[in-house]
DNA sequence: TCTATATATGAGCATTTATTCATATGTTTA
DNA sequence: TAAACATATGAATAAATGCTCATATATAGA
């Protein structure tokens, strides 16, 4: 009953001619490393309800984290996130710290996920 | 030099107005939960690779994992989890297990995001 | 300059997650 | 039916991540 345990895939390629086609047109790794990094953020409800709620205009950090049942400190630290990924940009007004989206293809992003959740 | 440790945001609401009208018009908290799953597996890079793969047309598990720098194995626990995504399909061939994308919005959510890395 | 408020941030913790290893399952062929 | 091969899967582990707590920073006003 006992089985050998042969590498799999080793011996022959499936489909080389298949395999060099695609490896031709691939994004190259660093870009799909990018690309990923961008859906991870993404890929939080927290920050996905941030960036629903700016696509209304503007709001401020206690805005936003009376919107969600999240601290300040939680909010804070996302938008630290979504500023880096230069999804949202903000201005100072006096101690007040105005968010707002930074890049129109957030909204594409979004509708287009939500386009394959409603399916 | 001590400071007073002030709750935030506790004693007034900056901009309640604001905050009704966006409250009223954000997706509910289940959908953004669900669409933070679906961004979740475009959050890695290996599964990227695989969905750009298969962007050109059906591969099998072999040829996926030949592509990629992962063992056999790797490739088959994210084919899984695209399969559970309903992001991927598959067809049976003998031994060979042929992948291929299961929706058309795959392609326009990776495409939104790469402009956005290009910008 | 002292206090109050809005926001940011570092450390710590708990949870999630992607991979590897070992092995199981399913199919074909001898 | 036994061996070979393609694929799937469970357990274990290491790394990443999101939150909270405590505290720092920045601005406005008395």
């Amino acid at each position: 009953m006992r089985r050998d345990l042969a590498p799999c895939c080793q011996e022959q390629q499936i489909h080389p001619e298949a395999l060099e086609k695609v490896r031709a047109l691939l994004p190259p790794d660093e870009r799909l490393y990018d690309l990923a990094e961008l859906f991870k953020i993404f890929g939080d409800s927290t920050r996905l309800k941030i960036l629903y709620a700016l696509l209304e205009g503007e709001l401020c950090v206690c805005d936003l984290a009376g919107l969600m049942a999240v601290s300040q400190s939680a909010v804070s630290h996302q938008l630290r996130v979504l500023k880096n990924s230069k999804l949202v940009k903000f201005r100072r007004e006096g101690k007040t710290i105005y968010y707002s989206l930074a890049d129109s293809h957030v909204e594409s992003i979004l509708s287009q996920g939500m386009e394959h959740i409603e399916e």
